[in-house]
DNA sequence: ACCTCCGGGACCGCCCGTTTCT
DNA sequence: AGAAACGGGCGGTCCCGGAGGT
């Protein structure tokens, strides 16, 4: 009959078309808005295979976190941060490397994170428990990263690093949304100025 | 025959009662999953008398942003800063203030502009703009009394009071998600402490 | 702009029509093979106007069982029974007139109510609790009537009026239900033929 | 690779789980309710091996039918019947025993047969002759039993003895059915006590 | 013999907005 | 100004069956 994937009976393939396509709907209209009528067709695929696969609208949204956004974000802001060079430097580094990175846009969307942060968040707890979890990861690699710089001695000890990393991760959230909103790249550059300088007010001073 | 209202022909009373409803309906959901007719019931009124007062679900949704949240951004966050204390302490004032007013619900739901604004800035011009008008207003607020700082000499001159203000803003917003994401008040308390911090660092150091 | 109803703007009407269309198409395929698309086509009418006087499938049927089948069921068997003749007279005369009206395809669909009955009681106790109410309603009125005959001594006082009535309305519903299957009106009428056989041995032996 | 039967390749005993599982879920939801994913999920298999061995949802009713329900109705209406006792005794002993056994579930979900004959003769006709023949076999085998009476000379001859064993059968039905609604065993108890009653007016008087 | 994957369709719910009428 | 009836249409769910592979 006919056959609409390109090579059919590729289980892997097909669910990797449906994220995609799902993370694509779901980032440019939210998941709420998102029709899996579209999803599908986009993806060339039925139905059939969606529910097959995800079981659910909520279920692909809630793959399209784990794998896509979940290795964005790991990509983008965890990994870099195990290199050894100085610790400031290196969140500094995540930040300008994606700030560089940003096209009109991207701007105009959003981060695809905080997009759905911010409207499951309060109306649904299992939304809102996984993308809890991805923040506390983000959380945990900038607090990791801050505590050796103290123990290094290049991080002041007056700050708490916990409180630092969730207060950048607050903020660089908080510049995209605000970029979104304004649709200019050049709003989220000249935050993220302000950011970077708050940045190299933690390093210990030397004399 | 039938009067649901309590005083009938009461047009002013019923866009209120419409706009509080669809204000509490909409901050519950978001906009796209608001229902008029959960609107019209919760109000006791009818679908008549919303789409003779709004003539669609936008424009009652506009009609929201434009009394009720513009509202409360202007008596949070911009009439305070009218009165001719020290333009930082009064900057931070309006903060804990509002910080103080925090309740676990209200975090849960975050802050109804940013919401708004997250949810819809990329998928309606129109909403966008309004809403980054609104920003607008906020952020030349702040950047005013910032400016009058320079002038007075409280606030360093090396400071681009634009950006700052840009920068506060943007990270109350992130703040407000974020803490919503993580329905916790505290992390909010916590962070906004280091923004109060960073205010700080924005005054002229005396001797 | 289109007008499909004969005259619009009949709230009244609509509703009849739709509950005829729905009785017909719940008669005929049964309440869960029955499509509310294909009863809104039936009728004329639209989803909207169904969900407006309806609510949901489930309330449409719920309608149609307290409005045309539990009219059947009073005027064939209980107006009749308000008769002040001999009480077992009556009672035969209500199931011969019945037994005398069935045409072949009124034997091959069955009786609306037992079908119902059957195919949801089990599994649903919002339908369950409303057919039971109607089927006392049937047996309350053959209870009374028996009851009288036994005052006024045409009635054996030895039998049991309300396990007789049960046993009355029990045995009906079952050879509507058999008759179906056998798809035989002859069926139906030999066995009534023997529950009538029965009711006369309630009558009180005259010499 | 994954096995998930416990002993993989055998044909009966996979065949013998899927009637099983077939059966339980239509005899809770009816046919067109029931769902052959579930079935396939209650029965550890999938839907390779039931459209392997029965080809269609319909075909794996059918054969439902003809297996599990065909030999409950044997095994408690047909063989007792065959003992060399009196007729009238070895049917009341039958209907007794079947109401001894009765437990409020099987009350509330009702008569296997009944609920198919009821959900599907109206609509499909080889379900509607396959009940009718297992109908006919339980008819037979109580006009047989009752023409054996009427050699005898314990039952009377002035009855039909087809009409009797359709009454019977018919208002056995109708029992179930009925208590099914008024979901009681008591209803059942004193519905059959009437039919037995019934059941001894078929003695031939001894004077 | 059995299983995963997937096709295509139909289901009911509910949506927003308009028309008619009081 | 407001109340109620109603129009179309799209939403996600889930269904049954079959094709390809082991």
């Amino acid at each position: 009959m006919k056959r609409r994937s390109v090579d059919c009976r590729n289980p892997d393939a097909t669910r990797e078309r449906l994220l995609q396509a799902a993370f694509t709907e779901i980032y440019k209209r939210g998941y709420i808005a998102a029709s899996v009528d579209r999803i599908v067709e986009e993806s060339g695929l039925t139905k059939g295979a969606l529910y097959h696969h995800f079981g659910s609208k909520k279920g692909l949204a809630r793959a399209v976190i784990d794998s896509i956004i979940s290795r964005s974000v790991v990509d983008s802001f965890l990994s870099p941060l195990g290199d050894p060079v100085d610790p400031i430097d290196a969140i500094k580094t995540c930040i300008t490397t994606k700030i560089g990175q940003l096209t009109p846009e991207m701007v105009a969307c959003g981060c695809p994170l905080n997009n759905l942060a911010q409207e499951l968040s309060a109306s649904d707890d299992d939304f809102r428990e996984q993308i809890e979890a991805l923040y506390e990861r983000w959380r945990m690699g900038l607090t990791d990263v801050l505590a050796r710089g103290q123990r290094e001695g290049s991080v002041r000890h007056d700050v708490d690093a916990i409180e630092v990393a969730t207060f950048i991760v607050a903020t660089l959230s908080g510049i995209a949304g605000f970029a979104k909103s304004a649709r200019s790249v050049d709003v989220a550059r000249r935050s993220t100025k302000i950011l970077l300088g708050f940045l190299d007010t933690l390093r210990v001073q030397v004399a």
